[in-house]
RNA sequence: GGGGAUGUGGUGGAACUGGUAGACACGCUUGGCUUAGAACCAAGUGCCGAAAGGUGUGGGGGUUCGACUCCCUCCAUCCCUACCA
């Protein structure tokens, strides 16, 4: 090698040269090895990539890298989750085909990933608006409907009036429409739903079993929902009744009033009837269906004329509408508990409604449990009890009973869009007929060049088939196509079958790798859509994700880079600037991947500077040949040891912690650690035997995150053609580990006082000499009783005065 | 409103099981090299203090010989909240 300068732009290139022509990432199912299926979450494809893509790209592409050189089978797949909005408003803006401005989304973003180097098995690519792809979603679709899991019902979506089309949530601005900036209102239209709440007992259960992070966890089983209630009866005055859900039945003495949702029937029945009630919910329904608006909203409540029994009192309640009790949880009615329930306390003081105190409690409204009071024969009872007993009392006398309750709702997944997934149904006189195989794929209406594309609803020749025959308008949640994305991979390139032989050797996928954000939705529908598949007989194995990392994202100023902030930094500039493998030890340097990411324009610097020293100290350097010196100096012995517990501590770092920072910041401490000497040319065998260790550890070490100068030294530097580090992480030797001595920490009180070298066999009673001895320690202890004495071994002691 | 996180120097972060707080970098300062700059190399760098020493991990309280780490409480910021992906 001669002495020029690292050139990122021109070693990367040979080197992805060598992968490609090599088709060195490709893999193929065998039992000779492990398999270790790794898998990033795959792109929208927006048009470029952007830093968190790189991110979660880069920690993938070291994991499985790294897999590779520990002798596993690395299957990485990489693909396009290409339906979605983004295509359709750029479509409907420059009166494009969504179809034609993803293609070349898609082709720009992988030439990027190309360009980064990723060790991706690009024969298993698959995108989701391609016919091959989702022509087996509808082929699964139909499936599950068979299987019982898929019904029609009629549900609420955001309306805009004046654009006549369901907005998304992101669309809604300020109950304002985004484009018309018409007041949007909740309307109630047939849509199709897949039932995922017959799973809801066995995705709670089967979290336990997961390797994911806790917090993820939680966050399901919150999401979730399970609890254990009551659901109880009250009895209109005419002989109807209406039917409550709460968890708290031991507050029942304490209802002032019931609640019914805005969309409970009844109120929709009273809507008819009552002008005044129709102008009420139309209120009611006047902001957006997102969660976080509608427990925003101010409370609002009507009175209507109903009265109920209450069951247990002499008494009548009145029924009030009221804008925070959601139809799709529970029952829709909701028993008023002012005193006990935040939300109904606020609704009472409000609306002037009687506040009754039933729990033993210092201030109202107190959602603790405790002991009943005002309670006729419960009063006294625990809340626990008192719960048990009551659901027996309801159970007896025909009122109610105890049951299960999930917050999880089952999916909607139909969506009034052209850019998805066509439904593969047609209705013949209305009724709902699913389509068979050979009639699949239902692919999307072409459209003529300078059109904007239309909702399918409004294009005849696609839906209307004659002799009353219609198409189904709506296209899938792009989130169905997300659900199992995981598992054609395996066979993206059979064209007979959804899944294949190579789908039971490749899954589940070992390690799933993708944004926080994903942690409820993506990933419930995906475990969802795994069990179901199970149960059809596609798939075999109850979750569709071993492990998961979920990584931080990339932050710009303390903020989420995005368009609107306009703190946005385009990764591009900087792989033009630096090359990839700086692009990518950067983002590994720079923070642990679960944590976000803070990108600065000037510490990118800092891991060029380190590749150009690496570059630079094997320049003209050849691996030395010559066998092993018998004979080592106490400094020699000293970087050996430094090689090795910096290989133990990588290795760690990388298999168990994927704590890539930390592995970086050791292989820095390493090179900072050879003394200048060994580097010269007059240097002993010896001096260049351990300089030889330190480097060959170092390029294998660093070959996952920045894979192209390693193997591009190496080769040089050892004079090999290999083209991948398969099969070759280095392995550390115990013997270099022990130590000699250590340093002992001497503490008074808790705080350090004193240094000492101590030899690692000293006894305890030696050690309480010598420190005791220790200049500084002897000042401070002087004149004092020594109270206690806490020695932790080869570490510290601590003198309690 | 609910759920889940995060908070350590000027900055990103380290401290893995309760045991030396600030590893490794960025930045900055000084010096070297250079006509000058860039690059590179060397030394220094939590805060207060001349030093001795004191002090310090969002605020307050607690447990402990010892707390960034465990407990309670408060504050701030971020993510998700079912039609963005």
């Amino acid at each position: 090698m001669s002495a020029t300068e690292y050139n990122p732009a021109e070693v990367e290139n040979i080197i992805q040269e060598s992968w490609k022509k090599n088709n060195s990432y490709k893999a193929t199912p065998s039992k000779a090895k492990e398999k270790f299926y790794c898998l990033s979450m795959f792109p929208y494809p927006s048009g470029k990539l952007h830093m968190g893509h790189v991110r979660n790209y880069t920690i993938g592409d070291v994991i499985s890298r790294f897999k590779r050189m520990q002798g596993f089978n690395v299957f990485q797949p990489m693909g396009w989750d290409a339906f979605g909005l983004p295509a359709e408003n750029a479509a409907i803006k420059n009166k494009v085909d969504p179809q034609s401005w993803t293609e070349q989304n898609i082709e720009n973003m992988k030439s990027q990933l190309e360009r980064l180097g990723f060790s991706y098995d690009w024969s298993k690519e698959l995108k989701t608006c391609d016919p091959d792809y989702f022509r087996w979603e509808q082929e699964i679709f139909t499936l599950l409907h068979k299987q019982g899991l898929v019904y029609r019902k009629k549900s609420l979506v955001n309306w805009d009036p004046i654009d006549e089309t369901v907005l998304a949530n992101e669309q809604v601005i300020d109950g304002k429409g985004w484009r018309s900036g018409a007041t949007v209102e909740l309307k109630e239209i047939d849509q199709w739903f897949l039932k995922i709440t017959d799973y809801a007992d066995e995705l709670l259960s089967s979290i336990e079993n997961l390797d994911w992070p806790e917090n993820v966890k939680s966050m399901q089983k919150n999401w979730i929902g399970k609890s254990f209630g009551s659901e109880i009866k009250f009895s209109l005055l005419d002989e109807e009744e209406l039917t409550a859900f709460t968890t708290r039945i031991d507050t029942i003495y304490g209802v002032t009033y019931i609640a019914i949702s805005p969309n409970h029937p009844l109120a929709q029945n009273l809507a008819s009837e009552s002008p005044e009630i129709n102008e009420f919910i139309k209120k009611c329904n006047a902001t957006k269906m997102a969660e976080a608006d509608m427990a925003k909203a101010e409370k609002l409540g009507l009175k209507t004329s109903f009265k109920v029994k209450h069951p247990f009192l002499d008494a009548n309640l009145d029924v009030w509408i009221a804008n925070y009790v959601l139809m799709d949880y529970g029952t829709g009615v909701v028993m008023g508990v002012p005193a006990h329930d935040e939300r109904d306390f606020e609704f009472a003081q409000k609306y002037n409604i009687e506040i009754k105190k039933v729990i033993e409690c210092d201030e109202l409204p107190s959602p603790k449990k405790g002991t009943l009071v005002n309670s006729h024969n419960f009063s006294g009872q625990e809340s626990d009890e008192a719960i048990k007993n009551i659901n027996n009392y309801l159970e007896k006398n025909g009122i109610g009973k105890s049951i299960e309750n999930f917050r999880l709702r089952d999916w909607g997944v139909s969506r009034q869009r052209f850019w998805g997934c066509p439904i593969p149904v047609i209705y013949e006189d209305g009724e709902p007929v699913f389509l068979e195989n050979k009639d699949l794929p239902v692919k999307l209406p072409k459209i003529k060049e300078g059109d904007a594309p239309k909702p399918l609803s409004q294009n005849k020749a696609f839906f209307d088939l004659g002799t009353g025959k219609t198409r189904e308008v709506d296209t899938f949640d792009t989130f169905v196509d997300s659900s199992w994305y995981y598992a054609r991979f395996t066979a993206a390139d059979n064209n007979d079958k959804a899944l294949d032989e190579n789908s039971k050797y490749w899954l589940p996928v070992d390690l799933y790798i993708g944004g926080i954000e994903h942690a409820i939705l993506h990933l419930l529908y995906s475990r969802f859509f795994h069990k179901a598949m199970r149960d059809v007989g596609l798939v075999e194995g109850d979750e569709p994700f071993k492990k998961l990392l979920t990584q931080g994202m990339v932050l710009k100023d303390g903020y989420k880079m995005s368009k609107s902030k306009g703190n946005t930094v385009d990764p591009q500039k900087f792989i033009d600037q630096y090359g990839a493998d700086t692009i990518r030890l950067y983002m590994m340097f720079t923070s642990p991947p679960e944590q976000s990411l803070e990108w600065s324009d000037t510490a990118i610097e800092g891991s060029y500077r380190f590749l150009k020293r690496i570059w630079n100290l094997l320049s003209e350097r050849k691996q030395f040949a010559e066998k092993q010196p018998d004979e080592f100096t106490k400094q020699e012995l000293e970087l050996r040891q430094k090689s090795h517990k910096t290989l133990k501590k990588v290795t760690h770092d990388y298999a168990e912690r994927n704590s890539f920072n930390t592995a970086i910041a050791s292989i820095m401490e390493l090179l900072n650690a050879i003394p200048e000497s060994f580097k010269a040319n007059d240097a002993t065998i010896a001096q260049k035997f351990c300089l030889d260790e330190v480097i060959q550890f170092t390029l294998k070490m660093l070959s996952p995150i920045t894979p192209h100068i390693s193997l591009y030294l190496w080769k040089e530097y050892s004079e090999s053609n290999g083209n991948d580090f398969e099969d070759s992480w280095p392995i550390y030797d115990e013997e270099f580990l022990q130590l000699e001595d250590f340093q002992l920490i001497i503490q008074v009180n808790g705080k350090v006082r004193g240094k000492e070298n101590v030899s690692v066999d000293t006894e305890q009673a030696e050690i309480e000499v010598l420190a005791k001895e220790n200049e500084n320690v002897k000042k401070i202890i002087a004149n004092h009783p020594i109270k206690k004495v806490i020695y932790v071994k080869e570490k510290l002691i601590n003198f309690v005065i």
